[in-house]
DNA sequence: CTGTATATTCAGTTTGTACTGAAAGAAACG
DNA sequence: CGTTTCTTTCAGTACAAACTGAATATACAG
């Protein structure tokens, strides 16, 4: 993997512009692009060549990655260096990076709803009206962490199937 | 609301974090907030004084929440100024902002991804492998996609009761 | 029409994040 | 232990996105 096919590099390129559009480092993304269709775990001098970063770079980029729990260190019989590994299950991959963003954005948000509306004083200008719409946004941010409570119990796979499920939920639900 | 409330300065600032945090611009974000709290619609003038910005940076960006269709332009009797508001129901905003955030980024990957499946040459270093880990991603897109569709075509309210309706379907599904 | 109020565009500047390379720090080896 | 190999940290730099304010365009009133 020293040398990328050109489809390989579209990949990772796309992915790199994706990561971005989300709030997601462009380095990080690339690198967890090129780990994810690498057949073996690649040493960070490797993918720093491969992608033309900063070896350094590559370190920073790794830790993050490692933290979401998508990639992980590796050890080869014989080399010193530390080679990294992508999780290959797609579904698994986006659950956690999905369950990490709840926490760092999903919850705070939820816990500042709450601090507005016990914060609000009834006798402020329009306090009626501002806790109609934070008890809003609050039962919709209230709603989506139930779903995902919800879907976090499923077994492994199940959510794929409850996808595919969808048009009979569909009808019951209607 | 010229002059902001404690609690709804808050929010607007964590509404603009949270923005940031997602690939939204932190001052469109913080308009949405505004005029969301906002009991009535707000000429550009005010929302640029409220918020501490230039009034041309306010032109912009309420023209990036109209292209979504969360903020639309009314008019006051007896005012030359447009007044703008702010879409009220949550459900729909996030309905709304997801369906347009999955044609400009979901659609184009399973484009990406389709396109790579079709330009990779059987005979390039690793083919197998790397149709293998594409066909995955793009499985999962697809699998989203078909979610996402399915839950498009579903009278407003009831993706609601849907939601409430997860431990039911968990159970079927199990 | 002309003058005034409002809105948009755009070139230049600011700001914040990402990135680099050098230096320090660990870990393995002889 | 001293040396080598690899990794991380960090101060400085580069870059891209956001923002400003002046200039321009548009719409309305008299």
């Amino acid at each position: 993997m020293a040398e990328l096919t050109g489809v390989q590099k579209q990949y990772i390129l796309h992915w790199g512009e994706m990561g971005t559009r989300w709030g997601i480092n462009r380095t990080v993304a690339q690198i967890h692009a090129l780990l994810y269709l690498s057949p073996k775990a690649l040493p960070a001098e490797v993918i720093a060549e491969t992608l033309s970063v900063a070896r350094s770079n590559v370190s920073t980029s790794i830790r993050e990655l490692e933290t979401w729990g998508i990639v992980r260190a590796v050890h080869v019989l014989g080399d010193r260096r530390e080679h990294y590994e992508s999780m290959k299950d797609v579904w698994e991959m986006f659950r956690l990076v999905i369950e990490q963003r709840k926490r760092r954005e999903i919850d705070p948000t939820r816990e500042i709803l709450r601090q507005c509306l016990a914060d609000l004083d009834p006798k402020e200008p329009g306090a009626d009206y501002t806790r109609e719409r934070l008890t809003a946004m609050a039962g919709f941010f209230e709603a989506v962490t139930e779903l995902y409570d919800q879907m976090k119990r499923l077994p492994t796979g199940t959510v794929r199937k409850l996808l595919r499920m969808g048009t009979k939920v569909r009808k019951k639900a209607g």
